[in-house]
DNA sequence: CTGATTTCTTAAGGTACATTAATTTTCTTT
DNA sequence: AAAGAAAATTAATGTACCTTAAGAAATCAG
């Protein structure tokens, strides 16, 4: 498969994202920058390849410098369900076997082309020892993440399958843009013909 | 209303459990033990009592010692959703409004006479201020928390009511003893009638 | 112990959503 | 630009799950 020109952000740049993310929870002298920024391993990946497979090892949590990934299950009879989308700005990774080193059960594709910034398990443990503050900073990065996810089930629970559509579309505006129907269908627990009917059947009124 | 006798623990039996629940991840020295305890408020709640009502504003996380909760949402047509149960050694709150201090999308009701320690958002700040390594802790039950609500997602997509109910079965073997049908009923997303339909084809077999 | 309340069960009829399949539209590759 | 592949639409038919209702069983309050 021939390669596309991988267009490298200059270093300067690179790590901009990151650290403004990183600094909303957190304040970094210049050491601790450049030692977790030397943790960091930029990956380009091109649209429709896969950042994990299931059944591989989850070595890295994946910043989102640009692009759009997309995590999802696939299940015996080979549906799909997606778990989340990451656009820039936002970790990713399959939580359960990136902590536990176990193969994965979630697939992580790229959407579209995408800059992402790879932290191993073992160089996080390590900046765990070294800058502690970093333990603060994803204790709210999980904190928000299980907030997140607990609402989408308070969500799946209440709500048809119309008004969870309306939601997110409104919740994700650019997401719903970028992605097919047929993915947001399966993030919705739907399938792409029923979700279709759905949205004849809105723009009637 | 009559109160029934609050069975007190004594101080020394009071703070075990909670105790081999945080040392589980940190270690703690006995200044930050008595620290760590020191914030903790015993509440004893009857059973059918609430903890938390929607609406009100959720000042506390609480660490059960003994008894169980159930915290559930409550949607326009006043049908309820199960988001959790927690059992001896478990925490809970309405994370989300507990953090943001916003009024409770949840409420938190004690399915049997419960015991708990109540630790409120100011005093768990100034614990992360006085004893950092409570970061790395409630790093880890965050972290456990979001690939528990994760998973449950995964299996709300991928997984029919009765491969549901069986999980259900499986994973909380001893609160499945304790609750309603009616409350599992909720958890898993269905009727009462239809979770006893279920139920019955089950044992024909 | 007794009546009142809540839970569980069963069953009939209804609805939200799935399946299959055919057609059209959009996207991708060369 | 053309061909091929994937996505979206539409429609007919099917099913998992809901609603309503009524009776039986279990639990609770006095």
């Amino acid at each position: 498969m021939i390669r596309k020109q991988k267009p490298k952000l200059p270093a300067i740049l690179k790590y901009d994202l990151i650290l403004a993310n990183v600094g909303k929870h957190i304040t970094l002298d210049e050491k601790e920058i450049s030692f977790f920024t030397s943790l960091l391993k930029e990956k380009h990946i091109d649209k429709k390849d896969f950042v994990l497979k299931e059944g591989q090892l989850c070595q890295y949590i994946s910043f989102v410098n640009s692009g759009l990934l997309r995590a999802y299950y696939l299940d015996k009879e080979d549906k799909e369900s997606t778990i989340m989308f990451a656009v820039a700005d936002w970790w990713i990774t399959d939580m359960y076997c990136y902590i536990n080193r176990k193969p994965a059960m979630l697939t992580i594709q790229a959407v579209e082309d995408s800059q992402i910034l790879n932290l191993k398990k073992d160089d996080l443990e390590k900046l765990y020892v070294e800058v502690p503050k970093f333990e603060k900073f994803f204790r709210i990065i999980m904190q928000n993440a299980y907030i997140r996810e607990q609402l989408r089930i308070i969500q799946n629970l209440s709500l048809s399958a119309e008004e969870r559509y309306h939601q997110f579309l409104t919740k994700y505006p650019q997401v719903a843009k970028q992605v097919t129907q047929k993915q947001i269908a399966s993030y919705l627990g739907v399938t792409p013909e029923f979700l279709s009917a759905l949205r004849a059947n809105k723009s009637k009124r």
